[in-house]
DNA sequence: TTTGCCGTCTTTTCGGTGTCAAGATAGATT
DNA sequence: AATCTATCTTGACACCGAAAAGACGGCAAA
């Protein structure tokens, strides 16, 4: 049989860690729907009931494979925010870009960590790097706001358009519905989303 | 409910119309991801197989429950526009309202329509209900700002904030990511609703 | 070093699911 | 009346997630 896998040993080492990667290609791959615990036992090259023992359940896993998601849009985010201009307002739209940005590049990945589909919701490490995937939208408003925003209930309105306007446009693009008003070039698409940002914070330009 | 299968005719008589109301309550009970095509079969008293008649796939009927989704959602927004003041913005606000006030009441339902799980997408009603329910919106942009708004980028630019703010706005609140701004008060999160919407159309008064 | 423990992985088994194929039924057509 | 055809049922298959029980092997205590 399979015992060993490559010669390898028995035990795998890192199966964790193996299994979150595997289940990511799984997604890719299959889709949300046709994801199976199975399917990305076997890409890992152990048996099917391996992973048991790593994740309590078959939406643990991508619980964790979310929880990587929300760690990574974060970095996206600010990895777009330090190559933009120094203005403020421009690094909060630069977040948005980001944002945009990784969900086109891992479509199923954010249907998983948004949707409420195939999900525990009770990972630990899942609540901690969305909330700080949301902290960098409300530091982005906290800088333009000034922080005193956030005793009334001004700022958190701000959030709120800020991330629903950017979370609903790249849903929708994801989905293939934002045809109708732009082209697929690279700056058109900027330059809506800063448009969309813009709104959002009340600060439109024209 | 069971029509007339007590013991009657060994065919249905509109087994199609059944099967997409019993696809609902097994949505609605089982959630997204539980939902089984056995299980709406065994709701409309019907074998396992019977389905296939009707429906290729477990995810064309999703589909057809889809579009009829879409079909509601075009009358919860057009509802909300009657009731609504004959302001032209505030009609357009009213649209905006009834989208978040049906994707609430109808969660599961919603992120059928909208996730990509599930479904395959080539149902030419749900193609059409789903453009019903986008044309309200457009309507609404194109009372606001004119017709000759669609004749460039304006008009477009106008609508795809709209939709990406209450879209975004809803599923967030959907998946209740959106407590951190409103009570569960009823007149509070209506006046946010207008605000974010006003944003969208940089129309915000204060 | 040897012994025994115990976490890791495998195998087996179970109920459930979607889909296909073949048979039963009844309304419609000729 | 005889036949046709859409509809529904039964049965089978492969796959899935989960749980139970056994095989393996690292590791600490003796």
């Amino acid at each position: 049989m399979a015992t060993r896998r490559s010669g390898k040993s028995y035990h795998h080492g890192d199966l964790r860690a193996a299994l979150i990667a595997a289940a990511e290609t799984e997604l890719i791959e299959k889709g949300v729907d046709a994801f199976s615990l199975r399917g990305a036992a076997r890409r890992a090259g152990v048996s099917h009931a391996a992973p048991a023992h790593h994740f309590k359940d078959a939406n643990a896993l991508l619980d964790a494979l979310a929880a990587s998601g929300f760690e990574r849009l974060t970095a996206a985010m600010r990895a777009e925010q330090v190559a933009s201009e120094a203005d403020k307002t421009a690094q909060l739209v630069a977040a948005g870009i980001g944002y945009v940005r990784f969900a086109e590049t891992n479509r199923e990945l954010l249907q998983l960590m948004f949707g409420m589909s195939r999900r525990t919701g009770d990972d630990p490490d899942l609540a901690r790097h969305s909330e700080a995937a949301f902290s960098v939208l409300v530091n982005g408003v906290g800088n333009v706001r000034g922080r005193q925003a956030f005793a009334s209930e001004e700022g958190w309105r701000d959030v709120a358009a800020c991330w629903s306007m950017v979370h609903g446009y790249a849903q929708l693009a994801i989905a293939g519905k934002m045809e109708f008003v732009t082209g697929l070039a690279f700056d058109e698409q900027r330059s809506l989303i800063e448009d969309l940002m813009r709104r959002a914070m009340s600060e439109r330009g024209a």
